[in-house]
DNA sequence: AGATTTAGTTAGAGGCTATCACGAAGGTTA
DNA sequence: TAACCTTCGTGATAGCCTCTAACTAAATCT
């Protein structure tokens, strides 16, 4: 259907065999996990055998890195989503928690322990500052309370070095980094199964840590 | 055979070289991370080939349970003597820091994402708990502040599932869980080097975490 | 001493990543 | 149409890994 001007057979072939290999490889993470991943599994999967897939992907961790590309892009996407929706932080922080909840593994390679010589490329932080931005919007929305912290100071003193321009104030940059750290330190806890045999409701107390931030119960 | 209390000099050969394995295991955790974890390698470094060390442990899985035991038992003795010496919770909370930045992937291997197979053993669960009591008395030694939550509710509604009798008025409950988050969150994201390139000190965001869940500036 | 338990070895099965050289198609051009 | 060139997929291979099995050598027990 979509004919743009310069798709070969060959390009557009090429595109849904690196396609399909994602598919069974995000198949492959959301039951054993990214550390579990096999090109060799995945070739036999789709009926070739081993090395084919090496001319679709540099290697396995090329492979990877697109799934961590293709993970933040849908972050962000649902992030812009819920923004437009004007659910504010609240909305925010849900559509963070569906996120996570829809498929945990996707998660922890976004935010969970890092691979040791894996580095991301640019674009990637480009996408997470996409996220932060959405994150900031929804902080600066909201009144300040309390005094300033020395946190808020010393953010002040940087520039924008990471706000990459954003003109919100030091207190909305505190407010937005608390944000980030408690909701996921309840989230990743959770989807790690530190909670598991404690029997409280983990959406509680995501809905207890989004009070603090919001200064409002949530809904 | 041997009585009570002596141990023959194979018994103490066997758990010299286990103990060996597992200082060259931490050491290879510490520069590649607990998946780069090779048996084989460790084997060589000892000067002695591959499938050896089989007679020392069962299985890959089994060296790295012994370790994460071993990790939670590091911590669980920190915070022992943390609370001992009466630091209360901000002690705890430095603690934690102390223990984190001292050897990441210790961190991770712990708290970190999960191995997919993976299940700790009954005795890890012990030493958790014995962690969170120690969580849970430093809470319950601060003034109650704000109205009750829901959160609170809830918990007070499911006995002492997870608290194994400790006296802790709910309250605490909550704000324990919300340490234990918080601090994770701050923690774990700066670990990962979710924070390089930012700028900010994350040591002042962990202080300011650790202010609103002490109610009190942080030393 | 001899008998027994244990430590370490090599060999091998089966998995993985990754490279290489080769044949077999596909698309392009004369 | 025929020749050409690019790309795809293959098997072979190297090197790493976990883990099992059979065998040798040493330490320990009786």
């Amino acid at each position: 259907m979509a004919e743009t001007g310069t798709t070969t057979p060959r390009e557009r072939y090429r595109a849904q065999v690196r396609a399909e290999v994602k598919e069974r490889a995000w198949e492959q993470i959301a039951t054993a996990g990214a550390s579990a991943l096999s090109l060799n599994a995945i070739a036999k999967q789709m009926g070739m055998s081993g090395p084919a897939l090496y001319r679709y992907f540099a290697g396995r961790d090329e492979l990877i890195t697109e799934l961590v590309r293709d993970a933040y892009r849908s972050l962000a996407d649902a992030f812009r989503a819920s923004s437009a929706a004007g659910g504010g932080l609240t909305g925010l922080a849900h559509t963070l928690r569906a996120w996570a909840l829809d498929d945990p593994h996707r998660y922890f390679l976004v935010y969970g322990t890092p691979v040791p010589g894996y580095h991301a490329p640019d674009d990637v932080t480009t996408i997470a500052s996409e996220i932060m931005t959405a994150l900031l919007d929804a902080c600066a929305d909201l009144p300040a309370d309390g005094p300033p912290s020395p946190l808020a100071a010393h953010l002040e003193g940087l520039g924008d070095q990471w706000t990459s321009g954003h003109p919100a104030p030091p207190a909305a940059l505190h407010r937005a980094l608390s944000c980030w750290t408690r909701l996921h330190g309840v989230l990743s806890l959770e989807l790690a199964g530190h909670f598991t045999g404690m029997g409280f409701d983990p959406e509680l107390l995501f809905a207890a840590e989004l009070t603090t931030l919001t200064g409002r119960p949530t809904d």
